[in-house]
DNA sequence: GGGAGAACTGAAACTATTTTCAGGATACGT
DNA sequence: ACGTATCCTGAAAATAGTTTCAGTTCTCCC
């Protein structure tokens, strides 16, 4: 079975979302940059929901893999701005990426079970940060300020996708945020 | 002339975008919200984009307006914590108005016009903000306490319509962040 | 109360996009 | 090599959405 198929087909579809949003996501589009004939997505996928679907799902599974590696053996207050500021950069790939978190938050505001996935990989991230946060800093109440810390990497990431900000000044400000609220350690 | 109607169809199209997002803006939904003809909306915006175009121009400036009213006599962190709490509550209004910022925030990632006038709304918001900030505690560097704040704001706002945080939980978290950012007066 | 112009309607024409499908290519077991 | 199941294509049919327009209603001035 050409399971690579599927695959190549679902990261066209992150392409094209990351390039045109969720409104440019059309069969056509996908289709030549999979490079595929467009009757063989609804083949693979169903019908276009599907496809889109599958997608987002595709979309949920690569960060949760993501998460998982890159352990790196810093102290936990710089893993943890770290963690933050990479969400920030220049490469394609990675702005790529946060446009597709973008999308993929706005339209989750209309479909709860998108909403539920998306709490889901919210949710481990934010997890995440926690764990840091605590690490860092024992004695502070570690869960509102994981939550504060991921809430303004999504607002920064807005600002920053929009161009009222460079990846820059939010990693410099997220930097800042984190001395703020950790305390003077 | 019947500037009314255009502005009941410029109201109507804000409904509909609250309710089914920007890719749910079809001409039909908005004359049915509307209770107009499908044939009237070019007849008085030229066409599709020409209507969508005003319709968030509308937001945009119903939003300018709303800013200028509203100046209690509270003191300026009092004042800081209520502009940035009302983000938030159970109003179908206000989550309507959200939802439609929401929409506006993920479009112009794609829209340079609209990322243009989106930056202009957000900057007004986010002076109004530095200003209570530089009031309420004079020594500290208001320009990025603004924007963490402005910015922590529009993260919470995606936490709260995608279901991930209550409107309390998102005002108790400001309340306190607010507090941390500004000192112990 | 009649005429002129603006507001408005509904349906047909047009455009864009998805879905279906008949058949061609490809891989694979025997 | 043959048969067959799966993958895949391209184009036609179906569907969804927008634009146009001929004609109707409304308004308001004379």
């Amino acid at each position: 079975m050409a399971a690579e198929t599927k695959e190549r087909i679902l990261e066209a579809c992150e392409r094209v979302i990351a390039r045109s949003g969720l409104r440019g996501f059309r069969l056509s589009e996908v289709a030549r940059e999979a490079g595929v004939s467009i009757g063989l997505l609804p083949y693979h996928f169903g019908d276009r929901d599907g496809l889109l679907q599958a997608a987002l799902d595709h979309v949920n599974e690569s960060a949760a893999r993501r998460a998982v590696q890159d352990r790196p053996v810093a102290d936990a207050r710089a893993r943890l701005t770290a963690l933050l500021c990479s969400e920030f950069g220049d490469e394609a790939q990675l702005r790529a990426g946060s446009i597709t978190w973008n999308e993929l938050r706005a339209a989750a505001v209309f479909d709860r079970a998108q909403a539920t996935a998306l709490a889901r990989s919210t949710s481990a991230w934010q997890g995440e940060v926690r764990a840091l946060v605590q690490a860092a800093s024992p004695g502070a109440d570690a869960a509102p300020i994981a939550l504060a810390l991921t809430a303004l990497v999504e607002g920064l990431s807005g600002r920053w996708l929009t161009g009222q900000l460079t990846a820059a000044e939010a990693q410099a400000l997220l930097a800042r945020l984190v001395d703020e609220l950790l305390g003077p350690a």
